[in-house]
DNA sequence: TTGTACGCGTTATCAC
DNA sequence: GTGATAACGCGTACAA
């Protein structure tokens, strides 16, 4: 900037107005300036204006597994929003490790980030202590944090598995087993309260056999549904509390010789792209992606720029249930054998 | 820090010297600093440290679509390893768009990011400009650009779709089509040149009408496969490009009322963690995304601590190709309806 | 309207 | 072993 300043003969506080635009500036001499800048092609320092601002322009990102396709799309629309408001995003995962959660957060703290959009893995205590610490605006996503009042965005997860349930108990089944995600998480808590709320509407007692912890990964979901299927009194129904999980409890029924929906019928929350081209045509409880990613985004900028309200916002979103073909009626399907 | 100096009564260069133990001090102004440190709770301003080393430990991530499965494990991985290695991830993503795309790169290089890893969304001049200009340790992943001669972590495209070529080839299918990606990438030429070495080898004619492009998309390769499946002569076999575009296809497939692999045999670029548990049971080929995204990481790494050497590495892996049921002999393929 | 000078929080260089 | 001080590049009072 001084460069320029010399070359256009001119201080570096006019130059500065003319890139700001903060202070009117003689035509004569901004165009002077504005070929000086051109000729020496110089670039802004945005690291020195964030030292002198206390802004750097960029919102931290952390979620808690971004190879899982909800929390992609999520993402893309995050960035994409943000990116066309001049904000850049640093993106942390940490593969719901909650040490490399707190670790991630850490790091995206020191880097000055103006503020945080978080899926958190886990309700952890450190984590906590941490955000209230920061004192940055922040938007907790998918995942609530017990005792941390901010602005979120969130589903109705509750009822998207009561009426899912329901679903399936309207289909004729009465033992509905059902793998859960992490306890640990708000979504984790939720989804299994209405599964419950579902059964006691339906006045069907509530089985601990028939629930498993999945920890919403693959490998731990298969584990689950092997244990709930070669159970003595085998479920007709299986319930995955998100999209990764389906895909073990599918290798399961594949491995233990069973068919979908044939043998046991599937449903599972989080929609996919193909999950009405490839067989089974899976039954889903869809999230909107676009909405929770447009939201998020809207709320931090709002915080960001001070228009938001003093107290936090809620946004509560609904999912849809996505009727295909992976549960049928009980009646057709084969008595569990013993 | 001049608060920390302060309480302890000390300089800031000595407590500069704690923090990074630049210098050696004595253990009384040690303890002394470390613990005024704790009692203020202070932290080092990595903004102002940035200013003064002219390094942000910061690296710009720039992929065409985040929303690609294959692109989302890379970024998973790197982001890994970076963050292993005390850097932060920015990411960028551009839905193929190339404007947007020279707009982040820009962004990216604003922010005084470090290095740069970059899968392009096309071989665009204005892009090629910029990353020659912002003279930085740059990696491209997946695609290539023209030109450009960097460090680099691609696949043998070629090979891969040659050889998944031949197989079809080899099962009998004499009219393959091909749903080709954007031609303005490496990776859409490199692949096509796969399918074209593979005709060529098997002394067939290369037919322009037998190839349609799908941009790498879902919706374009819809349409495409459209053309192809209700053309005069339709194809026993087609080949996708990539992941999002094989949903298109099959989407054509079902659309019109044909069955896969009984009426049109498919294979596609890109593994999918469900391929074997859906039907059809895609036959494809797996890309070896770990790798990938640990040597784009590490190569990044060693540029970064400057102990890569001075002509630029490019790293060459191969595909696999991952039989399933996706692909039938042409024998038991009903003849194309005229 | 324009220029000077200072401060943002660090780190490195040099005296002591 | 420790302390003073000059940068890093920018924005902005304040003075002219």
């Amino acid at each position: 900037m001084l460069d320029v300043a010399k070359a256009a003969n001119v201080s570096v506080a006019t130059v500065s107005a003319v890139i700001n635009g903060s202070a009117p500036v003689s035509p004569e001499l901004r165009s002077r300036i504005e070929e000086a800048i051109q000729v020496i092609g110089y670039k802004r320092n945005a690291i020195a204006r964030s030292l002198k601002l206390g802004t750097t322009r960029t919102v931290g990102l952390m979620v808690a597994d971004i190879t899982n396709p909800f929390f992609t799309d999520v993402v893309a629309v995050i960035q994409d929003v943000l990116h066309r408001a001049g904000y850049a995003v640093m993106l942390c995962c940490n593969d719901e490790d909650v040490e490399m959660q707190d670790e991630q957060i850490e790091l995206l703290i020191d880097r000055s980030v103006d503020g945080l959009i978080i899926a958190p893995a886990g309700d952890d205590e450190t984590l906590k202590r941490i955000i209230a610490g920061a004192n940055l605006p922040t938007v907790l996503i998918d995942r609530l944090l017990d005792g941390i009042d901010t602005d979120a965005v969130v589903l109705d997860n509750r009822r998207a598995v009561h009426d899912a349930t329901l679903y399936m108990l309207g289909l004729g089944h009465r033992r509905i087993g059902y793998i859960s995600g992490s306890l640990e998480t708000s979504t984790g808590r939720e989804r299994l309260a209405g599964y419950k709320a579902a059964l006691e509407a339906a006045k069907l007692p509530y089985e601990d056999d028939l629930v498993r912890i999945g920890n919403f990964r693959e490998k731990d979901a298969y584990k689950a549904t092997m244990q709930l299927l070669t159970s003595t009194e085998r479920p007709s129904a299986i319930f995955s509390a998100n999209n990764l999980m389906v895909i073990g409890v599918m290798k399961t029924i594949r491995d233990i010789g069973l068919k979908c929906p044939e043998d046991v019928s599937v449903a599972s929350f989080d929609d996919f792209p193909w999950a009405d081209v490839f067989q089974p045509h899976l039954t889903t409880i869809a999230q909107p992606v676009q909405a929770i990613g447009e939201q998020a985004a809207q709320l931090i900028l709002d915080r960001l720029s001070g228009k938001s309200p003093a107290a936090p916002r809620r946004l509560v979103l609904q999912g849809r249930l996505m009727i295909r073909e992976s549960c049928r009626p009980v009646s057709l399907t084969p008595r569990a054998i013993a």
